[in-house]
DNA sequence: ACCTGAACACCGTTCAAGT
DNA sequence: ACCTGAACACCGTTCAAGT
């Protein structure tokens, strides 16, 4: 029996697409973007660059992967309730799930349509849209943006938006921060005083629910605007 | 006098940093993302990739770059009218100009409040927001919101969000068309029946249009909850 | 069925050297 | 001041070969 570490014992012993997915999918949030690589993966494993391939067709098959592993765990939103609500729940359910991977969450855009989860949810948001009574252009716009919300609020989040490992995340941010308390106030007053808020996110629950709150109002005024239209 | 190409002479004179940038992101609009490298960038001008690292520090530099150029055009908004149509102001003509390089639109955010253009577009919103009753954490978050808004409408534009070469562009707007639209009616009718809205944007006016409305629509409701819970 | 080894065409970047 | 050449450590990926 040759010697060898636990860790990539087991590891290897765990390889399958699965597994590489969610290690690509932590390795992602912890060390960035650039971490992803199908030699480091390998790595991790214990394993050849060249075994992946046996799981996974190439690199960008294994990024839709993430994608569609994000949209599998989305939870289906409620069923009562008025169309607002309802469509409430749609974008709060899709920020929950995300939000367990803020670096890869852009990875479910283009699989939105393509994917099992991501057209359940389309197809829901959009009959939800259209019985509110919306056209179905309007409708199409504005369940994407609802998407896009939810994408913007997690990957933007003010404190985490940075794309570097989380090892260096603290300091840049703190970096950031100094910089902009250091501006000419007489120049940038108002953006002084806000270098906190604009910087870092204290109060997540209230950052996500103050974004989605904004679409909400908003896709509500645009329905009197229909309403309005068409009486 | 050692023959050159008109086009490879032409461009090894002007290269400058400004240049490198020009070309960098029109290689990103017309090729990809992938395609900007260093090494295809100094090709281009005919010239050794080591040659470029005169004019930039490294890759991650001329990538703020063309984020800090896309960002130096934006014209200044309106000065007169109601808080929601300076509102409005801010984020149209932020469209305007990240939409002539759509493909790098997102490199403008790690930029805003590094820049001072982007500096000066923050402070005016935050000024305009807070003068109309919101908090200032409010109005921070308000005023990214609104940075978002635009970038997300130019990047994920149906039939723009791709981030393949353009040649290739059209070709997979067809084939994701023809998949939409190949789904069973009777389990997905509301996307069978979006098919075009959802993938493709006749009119883009129409569309960053509404997409404005739906973020100024929601401001305003938000200030209508904002005045009542002070009154 | 699943993995390895060698090889190829690409990256960004350093460092010393040219003019 | 501006550019070149050689070199290094990385990529993704193919292809033939092992078990």
């Amino acid at each position: 029996m040759t010697p060898r570490t636990a860790a990539a014992t087991a590891a290897k012993s765990d390889l399958s697409r699965a597994a590489i997915v969610e290690r690509a999918l932590s390795l992602m949030d912890v060390d960035g973007p650039d971490a992803v690589t199908i030699r480091r993966i390998a790595q991790e494993f214990g394993v050849t660059p060249m075994a992946l391939y046996w799981h996974v067709a190439n690199k960008d098959e294994l990024l839709a992967a993430m994608g569609d592993a994000l949209l599998a765990d989305v939870v289906p939103p409620p069923v009562t309730g008025s169309w607002s609500v309802q469509l409430r729940g749609v974008v709060e359910n899709l920020i929950e799930s995300l939000s367990r991977h803020p670096a890869a969450a852009e990875l479910v855009f283009p699989r939105i349509l393509v994917t099992e989860p991501g057209l359940q949810i389309t197809e829901f948001t959009l009959a939800l849209l259209e019985d509110a009574g919306f056209s179905r252009e309007q409708a199409a716009d504005l369940a994407r943006m609802g998407l896009q919300t939810a994408l913007m609020l997690v990957t933007q989040r003010p404190g985490a938006e940075s794309q570097a490992a989380r090892k260096e995340r603290d300091a840049l941010l703190a970096q950031k921060r100094a910089h902009v308390e250091s501006l000419p106030s007489d120049r940038y007053p108002h953006v002084r005083a806000a270098a906190v808020p604009l910087t870092d996110c204290d109060d997540e629950a209230a950052y996500y629910s103050f974004g989605v709150d904004l679409y909400i109002e908003g896709a509500l005024a645009l329905m009197r605007k229909v309403k309005r239209a068409s009486a």
